[in-house]
DNA sequence: ACTGTTTATGCATAATATTGCGATGCGCAG
DNA sequence: CTGCGCATCGCAATATTATGCATAAACAGT
């Protein structure tokens, strides 16, 4: 990630969350407007990378960052966190459980709530164990695939 | 405002809420299925009506119904919890991952262990997700359904 | 510095969503 | 019953967003 790339979609977030921007055409103008001259497709992109929810309403079409990508600079990762704390996972149809360290499940269950994967319903976090509920069971196997991959950093 | 067209936005709601749905195409079949033929086009001014977010992932655009607000203080009742701190629902097989505000789950998971439902076989509470363990299938989709209705006070 | 590899981006185009407009049908007053 | 007014909806055209592919820019290793 450049930080040019950084820079503009930390530029991107302001715009969206002070202004009603309705169309990624008219978010272009306004960056242009601030030195940032990229195409649409860009924009796309970024905008899926930010998570910004494009919202119908009476009067048109408003963008709207979730709070979860305004504040989320700082968060711990998966990626950061898997490697330190997990211990082994096993997994039945749609479950999967993960064992952690002592006091590992909460933070992980946090981690993996914050990725909004749309594979998993839902997790539930005890002391040392997560309890992973998947949408089906292909969802699952995907799951366990990557986090096994993440936690073998 | 007909009532077929009431019917027919609630029944969006609820599959916004439980699945991930990727377009409007897609959930016109899914309605389909369930009776209703009806054009994209009308589809496309039903989320403007009410107002559902198409938010795009790293695995592809999903749409989700607003989030209500936290009002004033509810009873210990499902009926009362359930519209101050229910956030989304989504479900597998006999399983359903119920999302609430935080610190949420528990009060929530208690006034369902209060009911004594029969179709539900127990209940597991984190911070801010239910999960429920539902006998069957079709307990599940009564439960389902209940929740939502509640929910949507 | 050289070269193979990843990351970022533009361009063209496909996919998806929105909207103007006319047709249809429903509720209701006369 | 008949006609009016309004809400709804389909169709087709338009607008907006997403993406495959090729290329450039940034990196990493030697």
């Amino acid at each position: 990630m450049t930080a040019a790339k950084r820079e503009r979609q930390d530029a991107i977030l302001e715009l969206v969350s002070t202004r009603a921007i309705g169309s990624q055409e008219e978010l272009r103008q306004l960056l242009v407007a601030r030195g940032w001259d990229v195409t649409q497709s860009t924009l796309s992109r970024d905008m899926r990378d930010l998570r910004i929810a494009r919202v119908p309403t009476p009067t048109g079409v408003r963008y709207t960052a979730g709070e979860r990508s305004l504040g989320e600079e700082g968060r711990a990762t998966l990626a950061g966190l898997l490697p330190q704390l997990f211990q082994n996972l096993e997994y039945t149809r749609e479950l999967i459980v993960v064992r952690t360290h002592t006091a590992g499940a909460q933070p992980i269950a946090e981690a993996i709530d914050a990725e909004g994967n749309p594979d998993i319903l839902g997790t539930i976090a005890g002391e040392n164990t997560v309890l992973l509920i998947c949408r089906t069971d292909a969802a699952r196997e995907r799951v366990v695939k990557r986090l096994l991959a993440l936690a073998a950093r």
